[in-house]
DNA sequence: TTTGTTTATTGTAATATTGCGATATAATAA
DNA sequence: TTATTATATCGCAATATTACAATAAACAAA
């Protein structure tokens, strides 16, 4: 029938998954790298650097916020948004786990 | 209008996302784990550990096949299908990128 | 107050993904 | 040859994602 079984999979599964599909567009990816690049909180100058209309690029912000890879402050009238270190090591652990529990005896 | 526009994104963007994409399934990361399980490689009883008909499964094998997430291999009838480390370090220097890249003194 | 600025939300159209029955393909066994 | 077995592909329906114009909401400045 339709899409979408994720009920049949374990809730930790669906976590991952989900954290991957956070990252998963390549504007997502860009916001990411741009907010590594500045190098310190941004507000809303990511519409100035992406070839997005406002409302995707805050569509995007907030499915990564959602996915909690980015955290936003209220500053003023704006917003001022960051990675969250704590996410990004939650993708580090899960490469390390797959890392020792690699056998090499494959194809 | 529609949806996809990654042509305005570079292809290092664009394929670090499709990487990310591979991922975000929960039948995929449960494949992944199911492949790391088993420790070796594997033919079609993956079809027999999830909630999916064959056809689900051969398509979602097809995604980290074309992802080079796995690899596979003819095996008389069967096919033999086992993780790809390199694409598996991929991800980890991604990461490791980030984390040199990434400041603290974020909010 | 009104005006401007910044971000979020709503509604909608275009497109992509997911799941599976039916069927095709490929190799082996009888 | 004809089964049998294992995997892939096709075609369709259900659903999810993406993009954006229009609009709303929140705040600051005049």
């Amino acid at each position: 029938m339709g899409a979408s079984k994720s009920e049949s999979f374990s809730i930790e599964n669906n976590e991952t998954a989900a954290l991957f599909k956070a990252l998963s567009h390549p504007a997502r990816i860009a916001i990411v790298d741009y907010l590594l690049k500045v190098d310190s909180c941004i507000c809303g100058d990511i519409v100035n650097e992406l070839p997005l209309a406002q409302p995707t690029i805050s569509q995007h912000l907030k499915e990564l916020k959602n996915a909690n890879i980015i955290k936003g402050s209220i500053e003023g009238t704006a917003i001022c948004y960051c990675l969250n270190t704590e996410t990004l090591l939650k993708f580090e652990n899960y490469f390390a786990s797959i890392k020792n529990r690699l056998s090499l005896k494959c194809c």
